[in-house]
Order: structure tokens, then C-alpha cells, then sequence
DNA sequence: AAATATTTTTAGTTATACCTAAATTAATTT
DNA sequence: AAATTAATTTAGGTATAACTAAAAATATTT
């Protein structure tokens, strides 16, 4: 049994470890959590006893499988907690994150199935992230920036890679959304800034900071 | 602001000093939380500080006036979470007491007004206590038997009369369950049985004994 | 009222999860 | 390859919330 703050690192360590060529440093992990580096190296022995990170000494952390498993199984509570809040609490998709932080920690694998059931088994968030089955299977469409999506292409808005209130209220403004459908008309050269048009509207910019963060899935 | 643990310290105070006669004992909220007096007594001397409880010392506590709503606002989403498991997810109304137990602590007024509203503003818990309001007070409805239930307004069952068993497994079997809403579609003159719909559900007919028994508040 | 029993508190210990400062190892420059 | 820089770990310390054992205060019996 993890306890909370066991398993706050162990998602930390399964976001930061994308496809897990290489260990997760321990100072990733300090800057994801803003923690310092000691303390995190004293978290990972924990871990890496009970298994759910294998560790060697100055050569970072990898997650093992069972590990993998139980942060998928975290993220999704997480997820479902989160469409619960913005279906049935009627919350904005950008005010539910902090929440869900906590809601996901709640042990009972029954809540979590009659919550899925509640929901109508829902395959994705309200940020568009797909929710892992209770097996902890991730099945999803391929996600790329919106800055590399072909020219001239209708791609759909499906996540982003940021869940900062800030960016989620400046992507409201500029009218973008989950499901929004765009066209990238081009990629300027000189500061990576994309002119897009949404749900064929007259055409924007926006940055490539912006543009980095937002994920779409070719239509 | 108070930790997990001081919430749940609290809260047994509150629990433990009915209408606050004389002082809690060190004793009593040691077993009541089975843990030990040495314990208890650390933890007084922080609340004490903390300004929720006023303590002497060997003399027990009593709970301050800003303590006391503390505690109510706790007991507040403690009732409404098990609202929402038994009302919207089908637990048990004898399953949902440790779920409760964790979600009580989640941290967000604004998740509690819009579960608050979601439910419907509900009175009770599904075992018939009464939901403290926002402000943290506790209006006990008046309780009166389901026949004199004004037609067609939904009343809440909270109580019944008679705990026989044989009296409690016919209501389970008439779909009749504490925080059941009832609404009275008539009371027969012959007889004084009483046609009344359950939960939206296709209406039924009750014995007048039955009706007696089932104590209900206006919602 | 003295003796005994019970309750409560104090003092000192443990585990968790964090920290700072110093030491060590690894990586990068020169 | 040596020197410097950066990353990581170790060592030792803090706060929280539990514990045991002993001391002190209160309550009950005789």
C-alpha cells in the first residue's frame, strides 16, 4: 500500500519517464514537485523498495511494471474525478485539476467502478486526455503539437500539455477548446509562431509557446 | 487551518460532547478513536492553540463556538457524500461510512455548494441525520408520520416508529429506505391507507399501520 | 483522613516526510 | 588528463502524530 505523498511521486515518475528509454533524474523529479533533491532521493529508496521503481545510485529512476500499473490506476481516478466535476458539477474544465489532485488519493476500488459506471464509462477527460481501463490500459489516438500538424489540414484540439490556469484561460480567449477544430495555414519561420484558423474562422496567430501545448489528432 | 488529523480529533470532540455539559475526557476520545490518552492529550494542547476547543488540564475539553462550526462543516460534506454515494453511485446506506470518512476532508467550499446543489439540497443522510446548513446550523425538521405528509410535496423518510425486523423487511421489500423521497398522492378515507409515489417510481399503496411508522420531514 | 485506584500528563522514543549543509560522484571545460 | 562545474547522495536536523513508561493529579474506598 502506497501512502499519498508515495503516490504523488509515483505519477510524477510515470509523467516524467515518456516511453522510459532513459532513468528519470532525481532533479526532474525535485522540479516537478518542487521539492528539494535530497528529499527526493529518500523518497526513491522507499520506492525502489516496494518495488515500484527500480533505482541505481547516481543513474536516476526507471518504473517497474507493477509501478506502472498503480500510477495508471492514480491517473485514472484523477481522470474520472475530473469528468465527474465537469459533467455532473458543472466546474470549468480549467478549475477541476487541484481537486482531482485530491479526490484521486480516495481508496476504494468500488467508488472508482460505480463512478466509472456513473459516468458512462467515459474514454477521456474534459482536458482530453484518454482515462486508462481498470487493467490500466491506456488506448489512444496519436497526439501531436499543433505546430506540427501538416499545413492546410484540418487537425481536432484533443489535449494540452499544460493545465496551468493561466494558459487554459488565454486558450478560452483566443477561442480554443477540446474538440476545436483547426487548420494550421503556416509555421513562421522567425519566431516558430503558427497562423491558424479556428472552426473556419478568419485566421489567428498564436505562439509557438502556445502552439506547443496544445495537442491535436490529425481528422 | 486544520489538519486531516485535527478534523478527525475535532470532530470526535464534537461527537462526544452532547449539548457540552461538562468537559470531554481524555478517556473518551481515546477510545473513541482508539488510540491512546498520552496521544489525545498532545492533541488537545494544539486544538487548545489552535482556538477550537478550551482545555484545562485534567478537567477535559470543551469545544469553542468557532470549533463547533468546524466541526459541523465537516459533518456537513461527511452527510452530503454519503448522499451522493447512495443516491447517485447505488452503495449501500451501511457501505458508504468509511468513503465518507476520506471525502469529508477534500478542501474546496465551492465542490461542496455545487455537490450541495447537484443533490438537490438534500436535509438528510442517508441514515436519517440531519445535513448541517452552510453557516454550519443543524435545523431538525420536524418529524411527522408519512400519512400526514401534505399531498403531493416530496417528503424524506428519516425515521420509523418500529424496528422489528418483520416491519423493516417489508419496507425493503416496498422499496421504502431512509432518505427515500415519498411523495403522497392520497390518503384513502375508507381505510386510511395511503397511495404515495417512491423515488419517482410508479405509485403504491401502504397500509395505514405502515404509514404510522414512517417518519418523515418535509423536504 | 489515609490508602488505593484511576485518570491524565510529562518525558522520552519512533516513523514519515520534509529540510540544509557537506561530501561524493559524474559530467563538462580547459 | 586535470580542473572545474553540476548533479546526487549522505549526514544530521525539524515538525507531525503516533507510541511506552513513569510521574503527577484526581477520584474512590476503606
Amino acid at each position: 500500500m502506497l501512502s499519498f505523498t508515495e503516490e504523488n511521486y509515483l505519477k510524477a515518475i510515470y509523467h516524467l519517464s515518456n516511453d522510459g528509454q532513459q532513468g528519470v533524474t532525481t532533479n526532474m523529479i525535485a522540479d516537478h514537485l518542487s521539492m528539494r533533491a535530497a528529499s527526493v532521493t529518500d523518497m526513491i529508496k522507499k520506492l525502489a523498495q516496494k518495488e515500484v521503481v527500480s533505482y541505481e545510485k547516481y543513474r536516476g529512476v526507471n518504473i517497474t511494471p507493477t509501478g506502472k500499473k498503480k500510477a495508471l490506476n492514480i491517473i485514472r481516478k484523477h481522470r474520472l474525478w475530473e469528468v465527474f466535476l465537469v459533467d455532473k458539477l458543472k466546474f470549468q474544465w480549467d478549475e477541476v485539476h487541484d481537486i482531482a489532485e485530491e479526490l484521486e488519493h480516495i481508496k476504494s476500488e468500488l467508488l472508482i467502478k460505480r463512478l466509472d459506471e456513473f459516468l458512462d464509462f467515459p474514454k477521456v477527460d474534459p482536458h482530453g486526455d484518454p482515462i486508462p481501463d481498470e487493467h490500466g490500459e491506456l488506448t489512444m489516438a496519436r497526439q501531436i503539437p499543433l505546430g506540427e500538424s501538416p499545413p492546410h489540414q484540418v487537425a481536432q484540439v484533443v489535449a494540452v500539455e499544460n493545465s496551468d490556469a493561466q494558459f487554459l484561460k488565454h486558450l478560452d480567449r483566443m477561442g480554443i477548446y477540446l474538440g476545436a477544430r483547426i487548420k494550421v495555414l503556416e509555421v513562421v519561420e522567425f519566431d516558430g509562431s503558427v497562423e491558424i484558423e479556428i472552426d473556419n474562422k478568419p485566421a489567428v496567430y498564436i505562439s509557438k509557446q502556445t502552439a506547443d501545448n496544445i495537442l491535436v489528432t490529425e481528422k
